[in-house]
DNA sequence: CATATACGTCAGTCTTGTTGACATATTGCC
DNA sequence: GGCAATATGTCAACAAGACTGACGTATATG
């Protein structure tokens, strides 16, 4: 049973494939979640703020809406971490210069230093799992990944660093 | 850009790939619950439901603790869900023969028939992915998926199957 | 018989998402 | 210049789903 056995059903096969693939999904998202959260947990934040942390660290001087479509949530659920995340100074807001509407949201140096400690976990959790599956694997969890996603996401990993 | 161009500088382009399958993953989870939680919200449940429902039906005649080993939550947060799924008539609880303690958990009809709908775009949503990456990627996707989750989980993926 | 285990339940709290309504500053267009 | 659209903020209420802590009951096991 370590092989699952060819058989004279292929669909039961296939089944049985999609279904672990689902449930890989929810352990691998879970566990890669988990030191994160006790982080945070322990700083009186949420895996919200770790995500706005992120993206925010991700791409220095993004917008409020820009940040919104990214999270697809709305600003009511965002303004009550990120208004928290400046109030604690992890967070700076500047006016735009072109728009001075526009909220420019980068991170501090004590937002830098959380996000290293953040994510340097997952970092480390990915590039372990990259080196002991091999390149090729990295190239084929990629091609899966980007197929379970929907469409528009995809996006980010073609082109990325264009602006 | 569709290869990662060899660089003067290595570690960048790690820190590059490895952001990329954080970010991955978080795009990938969510899409690919969104469907889900959509036909969910319709019946008045939420993620948690599915959860239960796709394990139940995964194990039948899995037990409460042991359910509660592969959710990894605790016994008031299921038991909030499973009351309600046993109430509204979509599992069944049966009093074990061995240990007439436990309370055997099992799919009614009506709940492989909500199973199936709730699963049925997920496993879509990855039948598509799969075949659009060929044999091969999948076996990379999962070795990484293997290796980004802890190692207890593991262990669901190489014998299953085997109780 | 005593203790441990499997399960259920009541009560309170927290995070994070939602909707809806309304306010303010700024931009862009006629 | 005036006015609609846009970017953002904020107040209020609500729901899902996780948590802790405490307590109760049925059954198993030594």
């Amino acid at each position: 049973m370590t092989e699952l056995k060819p058989g004279p059903n292929p669909l039961f096969l296939r089944e049985e494939e999609l279904r672990q693939a689902i449930e890989m999904l929810f352990f691998a998202y879970r566990d890669f979640t988990g030191e994160p959260d006790a982080i945070l947990a322990h700083l009186g934040f949420g895996r919200a703020h770790h995500r706005v942390i992120y993206f925010v660290g991700r791409h220095p001087m993004i917008s409020v809406s820009e940040l919104l479509l990214i999270l697809k949530i709305t600003k009511q659920s965002l303004s009550r971490v990120l208004s928290q995340l400046v109030r604690e100074g992890f967070i700076v807001q500047h006016q735009g210069t072109e728009d001075r509407r526009q909220r420019l949201l980068k991170l501090t140096d004590k937002g830098v230093e959380i996000e290293r400690q953040l994510t340097e976990a997952q970092r480390q959790r990915i590039a372990r799992a990259y080196r002991e599956a091999g390149a090729e694997a990295v190239q084929g969890f990629r091609a899966v990944m980007l197929g379970i996603m929907d469409a528009p996401d995809r996006g980010r990993f073609d082109r990325e660093r264009d602006g």
